[in-house]
RNA sequence: GGUCCCAUCGUCUAGUGGUCAGGACACCGGCCUCUCACGUCGGUAACGCGGGUUCGACUCCCGCUGGGAUCACCA
């Protein structure tokens, strides 16, 4: 039997990083085992399913290089479009009796469920009518007629379900602590742990691989695949994700949709690697290309507790994959960042270049790149007034006009060579040591003490830009 | 509260009865150096507690404690 896996999002809200991190453990088991891998849309909650959420999640996958063998565009992965279906199971578990119409209106249950709580007893279903009787034909709820009725699962009340975990191990359930929960609501709507059977079954899943929130689901979804005269799948529970105060990941924690960190400048290789990473090893290796997740990735490697989200950890990754590209490389990811920084987009990629090889040490993100790259990239550079109060003193003056009337002499793109031997002989002529005219001329060129080697900056500033800045500082002492 | 799950440095983890408990991020220090980085060398830091089993437990069993999930006409 192939091996098939799937990953059922619902359109809902963004593709958040702790959820898409199951599906992306589902995807690399499919296709470690060279299965199938499907993605499905739990859209069976119209009111919260929207458009903008379907696409947001598609994209968000395709950015990450999740691939699909089945799912959107094609319909019949949606549940929406899959009614007739449930309409027909339940139509039959109502029949054979493994299902009854339950009457009690939602005011009832709700105050049923307070009275036990307060008398210390299980909030369930308390079977009210469980045992009443019903035409075996009667009809199920449906949107347009409003009936008063749900239909509820007759779950058995002896014995137990076990769960047999690939990464949690064994997990035993006594099916009295279980109760007959609704499989379809009054407006003709089928619920979750129902739809999702049949979706598990009829599009041949072959392992279930989830977080491990819906563990305490899974008896309940193992007896209606027995009811339903069908074997379960495999399962596998992974651990959830934490933010960093050990509370689920949510927005308070900043980002955690897969396009915050798109939009943050953060590589998907990166998101990938880190994501693998949490909950999944591979002995101390820390580093994983797409192609060496899918070869090594298993659940007997998965780890049983819940991870802490740690964006440090994500961040040094991140400069791992930065630094790895080339300029070229580089120079074509980093252009919608200028673009979006409100920057005009230099029309000379091979300067881009230049400008990306001089900052990829010392950005982490493709966002901190083009924040450190303004004095590249931008002619309205502000002199910090302390690092002028420190370096931009009177007696510098004369060795920056020496140097700016050297550079003037220079090509227009003249190489960092040219640009050092000017540097040593004004330096010997003035006796100083490289340190001392190198900071000045730093906060000359860049407005601040720090920044790429200096014979760099001037390399890429070109020999107009960095003069034209020379002079404005000498002009500044002056004043 | 019931049920289920979980427990190695601050964090992610290796470890499957005998290790000085290893690696990575972060942190601290040295080196490199025109600043900042990068790089490099080194350092601080963990088996939650209590019982067993065993010649020997981080590893196996039980209890405790602590965390988490879940108990909807949401998914």
């Amino acid at each position: 039997m192939t091996v098939c896996t799937r990953y059922a999002p619902s359109p809902t809200g963004s593709l958040h990083i702790g959820n898409v991190r199951s599906g992306l453990f589902a995807w690399l088991y499919a296709r470690h085992n060279g299965g199938r891998f499907i993605l499905r849309i739990d859209d069976t909650d119209q009111e919260r399913s929207t458009r903008e959420s379907l696409e947001e999640i598609v994209a968000s996958l395709e950015w990450l290089g999740i691939d699909w063998d089945a799912g959107p565009p094609d319909r019949r992965y949606f549940q929406s479009s899959r009614f007739d279906r449930y309409r027909e199971a339940a139509a039959r578990l109502l029949r054979e009796g493994k299902a009854y119409p339950c009457y009690c209106t939602p005011q009832e249950l709700e105050a049923k469920r307070r009275q036990a709580e307060r008398e210390h007893r299980k909030p369930g279903y308390d079977g009210t009518c469980r045992d009443k009787p019903y035409p075996p034909e009667l009809a199920l709820p449906d949107r347009a007629g409003g009936r008063n009725y749900t239909i509820r699962f007759r779950s058995p009340r002896d014995g137990q379900t076990v769960v047999e975990d690939l990464v949690k191990g064994h997990s035993v359930f006594q099916n009295s602590e279980l109760d007959d929960l609704i499989i379809f609501r009054s407006d003709g709507v089928p619920t979750y742990n129902f739809a999702t059977v049949l979706d598990d079954a009829d599009f041949e899943i072959t392992h279930v691989v989830r977080g491990d929130d819906h563990l305490p689901n899974t008896p309940r979804q193992i007896q209606i695949f027995r009811a339903l005269g069908l074997t379960p799948p495999a399962y596998a529970h992974l651990p959830m994700v934490a933010g960093p105060d050990g509370k689920p990941l949510s927005k308070r924690h900043g980002a955690t949709s897969v396009f915050a960190y798109r939009d943050a400048g953060y590589f998907p290789e990166a998101l990938l690697n880190y994501l693998a990473r949490m909950g999944w090893s591979h002995g101390d290796q820390e580093i994983f290309s797409k192609r060496e997740l899918i070869e090594y990735f298993g659940f007997d490697a998965c780890g049983k507790s819940p991870g802490i989200f740690n964006p440090e950890k994500l961040l040094w990754l991140n400069f791992h994959y930065l630094k790895e590209r080339t300029p070229a490389q580089l120079a074509r990811e980093v252009i919608p960042f200028i673009e979006r920084r409100g920057y005009q987009v230099p029309g000379d990629m091979a300067w881009i270049e230049k400008m990306v090889a001089t900052l990829r040490e010392r950005a982490k993100t493709l966002v901190e790149l083009v924040d450190f790259a303004h004095f590249y990239l931008s002619d309205d550079i502000r002199i910090d007034p302390k690092a002028a109060a420190k370096f931009l003193k009177p007696e510098i003056a004369q060795p920056l006009g020496a140097l700016a009337s050297a550079i003037a002499a220079l090509p227009e793109n003249c190489g960092e060579s040219a640009v050092q031997q000017v540097f040593e002989q004004v330096l010997a002529r003035f006796g100083m040591k490289l340190g001392q005219l190198a900071q000045p001329v730093r906060v000359a060129l860049t407005g601040g003490t720090v920044s790429p080697g200096i014979y760099e900056v001037i390399a890429v500033l070109g020999r107009s830009r960095t003069v034209a800045r020379l002079n404005r500082a000498i002009a500044q002492i002056g004043a």
